[in-house]
Order: C-alpha cells, then sequence, then structure tokens
DNA sequence: GAAGTTCATGACGATTACGCATAGCAGATG
DNA sequence: CATCTGCTATGCGTAATCGTCATGAACTTC
C-alpha cells in the first residue's frame, strides 16, 4: 500500500492523535471509539511504511516521520476545510487567529492585548484557549492553534525538541514573586527575606510530573508542608488572602491580585527567572497573525 | 453531506475529469470505467453542493465552484504526493518543471531552450510534453503542467476565459509564412504575392472545428483545394518537399525547414501575424520555474 | 497483586466503491 | 428520417472497507 492511497479520514485522526497525545483522547475528540483510532493509525503507518508514532507508556510521541505527515496532513486538511468555506459562500475566514495560553498568562496580559486589539483591529477575530504546555504545544504543531504563549523557567529549555524547531520568542522576562496574605507577618515590608521561608505552608500548584514543586518556593531544601494544591489562579490567591498558605507567583500578575495578598519579592536568594514566551511553527505567518503578536509583545511591554 | 467528507480518490477524479474534458478520457486515464467516473463526480457534486461540471455534449467545462474545488484539489493532492515522496526517501523533487508545448514549438525553440538549460542549469530537470491549445490549457489549470507554450493568432484572445486568468506572456511575434517546394515556380523569388496563391493545393492541419482552415493561407475567399491534411510539422514539411503543395507556417521554424522546402514571406494582403506565448497559473512560479521561463524567453530572443 | 493506564486485534454488521450492462440524450451522417 | 457515434446517468451484484464491541497484552501506580 502507498501512501497515496491514504484517506482524510485516516489523515484527521492522525492530526487528533499527534494533538491529544493519546488514541483514547483523539477517539473521544472525533467521536470515535479508541478501537478505530488504533486501526486508522495502524493504516496509515502501513501506507507510509515506517512507523508514525512512538508508542510510549503515556501516551504517544511523533517519530521523525510522523512529524512529516503530521506536516503535510495540516496543509491539507486546511485545504479541504478552507474549499468546504468558499464553497458555502463565507469569506475565506483568514481574519480568524487562534490563540493558546497558559493560565498566568490569562489573567493580565491576554485581557489587555485582546482589549488593545479590539480598539485598533476591530476587524480581526481571536478565538483563544487555556492549556497546559505540551497541550498547546501539541495543539500549535497540529495546526489548530496559530499562536501560543507558554511559560518557562530556567534552564529555559526549549518547549519542545523536535523538528523543525518552534518559532519561540521571549515577550518578558519577570522575576518569581510570593503572593502573601496582607495580614501575614512577611507582608509588612516591601520584599520578603528567603530565610523566612522555611516552615511555611504552600498553596502548590497540581503535581504533574518533575516540577512536583510548583508554588513553592524553589531551592527550599527542608521539607515544606503542602497545605492545599490547586490549579487556578483566582482560588489560590483567595486562599493565601484567607491566610491559608503562601505561593510563588510571576511578577506579571501583580495588577490582579485580589485584596489582601501582596505581591512581594524575595530576596536573599539566587535570582529566580521566569520567561514568558510567544511560540508559533516555522512557517511564514500571514498577517492577522502578526497583528496579534504584535499586540501581545506591546502588551508584555506595558505591563512592565 | 458535507465537502469536508469527499475522499481523495474523488479529488484525483475531478481533477483527471478536468484535464480531460470528458469522464470518459479521465476514466481512461485513470485505468477506471465511465461508470466510476460518473459517480464519484456525482459524489463529489453532492458533498460541494452544487454542480461543479457543466455537462455539454463535447464534454464538461467547469463551473466557477468547479474552478474552486479545482484549485484546492491540486494543491491537497500535491501535497500528498509530496508527503509520499518525503516517506520514501527521496528529495522534495522540486527540480522538475512539467512543461507543454503546441507542435510548432517543439522543433527549433523547445530544444534550443532546453539546451540552453541543460548548459547553465544542469540540475534542472525539464519534463514536457506536445498538446493542443485546450488540452495544454487544462492540464495547466488541472496542476498536470508548469508551463505552456502556446500560439496565438488574430485577435489574440485569452487561451481560455475562465477566471483566475492565466499568466500569459508574449514571448515572440512572427509573421505567417509559406512553405513552398524548392522545385515550384513560387520559389524562385525572395517572396510570394498573395495573388499568386489562388487555385494552389493545400496542406491543411486537421479540421479541428472553427479553425478548419489552418495550413491554407488566410483570406483566400475562394474555395482552396485542400490536398492533405496533416498534423505532425515534418509529415507536413515533406509533403511540401515532394511538392505536393502549399502550407502555411510561423517564421519561427524557418530554421527546421528540410530539404526542398523554401519558407517565404507573403506580401500583398494584410500582414499575418502569429505570437507564441508562455501561460502559467496565477500563482507564484516556484524558482525552478522561472528559470525554465527565462530560458524559454532568451530562446525565442535567440530565433529573432 | 489489584486497579487503572496505554495500544492491539478478532468478529461482525453496515456502508461504500467498483465493474458490467443498459438507458437516455444530442449532434453528425447517410 | 433512420442510424451511428460520441457523451453521461443508473440499476444491480460483488468485494473491500470502516467503525463498534469485546477482549487481550503490556505496563505503571497504589
Amino acid at each position: 500500500m502507498n501512501f497515496e492511497d491514504v484517506s482524510l479520514t485516516a489523515l484527521r485522526v492522525f492530526r487528533a492523535v499527534a494533538e491529544h497525545g493519546t488514541f483514547t483522547a483523539a477517539a473521544a475528540s472525533l467521536g470515535y471509539t479508541q478501537s478505530a483510532v488504533s486501526r486508522q493509525v495502524a493504516t496509515i503507518e502501513r501506507a507510509a511504511g515506517t512507523q508514525l508514532l512512538q508508542r510510549r507508556r503515556e501516551g504517544v510521541r511523533l517519530t521523525a516521520a510522523g512529524l512529516t505527515v503530521l506536516r503535510h496532513a495540516t496543509v491539507v486538511l486546511h485545504e479541504i476545510e478552507a474549499t468546504a468555506r468558499e464553497l458555502s459562500g463565507l469569506p475565506p475566514a483568514a481574519g480568524t487567529v487562534r490563540l493558546g495560553w497558559i493560565p498566568s498568562a490569562g489573567a493580565v496580559l491576554l485581557p489587555r492585548a485582546l482589549t488593545e486589539l479590539s480598539r485598533t483591529d476591530p476587524g480581526l477575530r481571536v478565538v483563544s484557549r487555556e492549556g497546559t504546555t505540551p497541550v498547546l504545544v501539541r495543539a500549535l504543531r497540529a495546526g489548530s492553534l496559530d499562536l501560543v504563549l507558554l511559560g518557562s523557567a530556567p534552564p529555559f529549555r526549549s518547549p519542545d525538541t523536535e523538528t523543525p524547531p518552534l518559532v519561540v520568542e521571549t515577550l518578558a522576562e519577570r522575576s518569581l514573586r510570593l503572593a502573601v496574605p496582607a495580614s501575614h507577618p512577611l507582608a509588612r515590608g516591601d520584599f520578603v527575606d528567603v530565610a523566612d521561608l522555611r516552615g511555611q505552608r504552600w498553596i502548590a500548584g497540581p503535581s504533574s510530573g518533575e516540577d512536583r514543586l510548583m508554588g513553592v518556593w524553589p531551592g527550599l531544601d527542608e521539607r515544606s508542608e503542602i497545605a492545599h494544591t490547586a490549579r487556578d489562579w483566582l482560588a489560590k490567591l483567595h486562599l493565601v488572602a484567607a491566610g491559608l498558605g503562601l505561593t510563588t507567583v510571576s511578577a506579571a500578575l501583580t495588577p490582579a491580585a485580589p485584596d489582601g495578598v501582596r505581591i512581594l519579592p524575595v530576596r536573599g536568594g539566587p535570582q529566580e527567572q521566569r520567561r514568558l514566551l510567544l511560540a508559533r511553527l516555522d512557517r511564514p505567518s500571514a498577517q492577522p497573525v502578526a497583528r496579534v503578536a504584535a499586540a501581545l509583545r506591546a502588551a508584555a511591554l506595558d505591563t512592565t
């Protein structure tokens, strides 16, 4: 079987798998069973004559050939969708930009950039969605997002190691700060000393994988007590406001801190920097995408 | 049924129909029966929700929607083929240019341009094929040719009236000439007077459609005797050499005239001009295509 | 070692796609 | 006017394909 005999269905299934990272999730997103996905992937791999996916316990990873297929598949499927749109008389819909963002970019940068955009480019339509870094990166590679806002911590590795590499731009570099209840003794000054952080109670992020101490000040070698874990920033900050613990927060979130929470720098330890990244594919960006990127860049400068 | 549900097979069939102009010819080129083609076209039209082809007695003609679909289909199919090539480890094969030409461009211009190209761009591969104007234009639109050499006579209408229009460039404008046997009384001078053309025997081209007098000097209102009809230039010119008749020929063919044939201008009538055109789609041309176009342009100037 | 992931696969029913044969239609030809 | 020769459309039977269900195998986590 030749690759030219693949079906569009197989390409769609493959794209969904690439985007969601597992057969099961892809199946759910398509309304198929996992079995159907498995067969379609087997078929397309037979057609390609090579493995396109490395099966690993936690899901799949694209091989080099898989990336090649994905690159072409996104073009093909996009073209089909564009044909359908044109035939139904709709405009080319080239004005819509799809943006992905991590939660910590959603409270300040995103609304500012979008507000500004709606003033300067009222014709531009932006649809956005939140997600974790791996989810957003996969969606970007699968062609279902045009731009992605990501975070990065030292040693500032690239968000993925695939080829071709993503085009990544640093929008801002901010120091990591501490969210402290206004009523807390530590909140009296304009900064906190790292020595005072031992023995505090912490509100951590969801313990996902390696960086399981997200939310706890880095480098505290003593066993820190994690009192609560939460993913949502509003919840985290209100837990802090209620005096239930401390948490780390990017300086960029300062303007969004609710009453009862102070965002303070920490002195005495190594500089803890966090970067906000804007990533896209290495294809030439359409003009509306470039406008949104520019607005995000401007908004990031604004919040300095 | 939505257009997004079309199959690649349907797109391929549709492209073949657009290229060959009839269901039957498309079926033959694909190794299908006419029945299968008819069904696939019906399916894709149902998916598109509109007629894509006007059925006429002599074949089909694309509607506006049909052109839209064709445009996208060529992209999609090209992308699939590129994927197949990449997966089999071959280079992107971006160095191959597909050129179409009408017979009168094949004897002089084509070999000159290709010889020159093989000297200046040895890495460039050109595959070419001969065809009639409508066949070549359809093949160009269907994406199976990159460049097409065409002829044009007054009133120099565009080779087709579809949208988007083809990008057409005039490579040369030559006067129409007369091929005369060297032994013929008319061959004594350096030109022929139009008055002497009455009552001659002619070697015409195949009587296809409107321009059924191709080969006979235009404007001879009397009934001219067509002694032979031939499509092939070598045959035509050797029929002339054997004294079996006269025929018209573009001045560009002069260097290719065999012994026993003189190519002479005709005086006394209106100027009969013929243009050699180079046509391509309105998409931006890849660099190798531009090289070939440049070589053709240069060769056309050379043969002035 | 039990439970919960992951992907793979045999069996089955519904759909689809093809070729064959034939019908319908319009212009050319005698 | 009848026939012939292009063209496309369609009824029918067969063979391949696709998706679900149910189950299995490999592996991590508790």
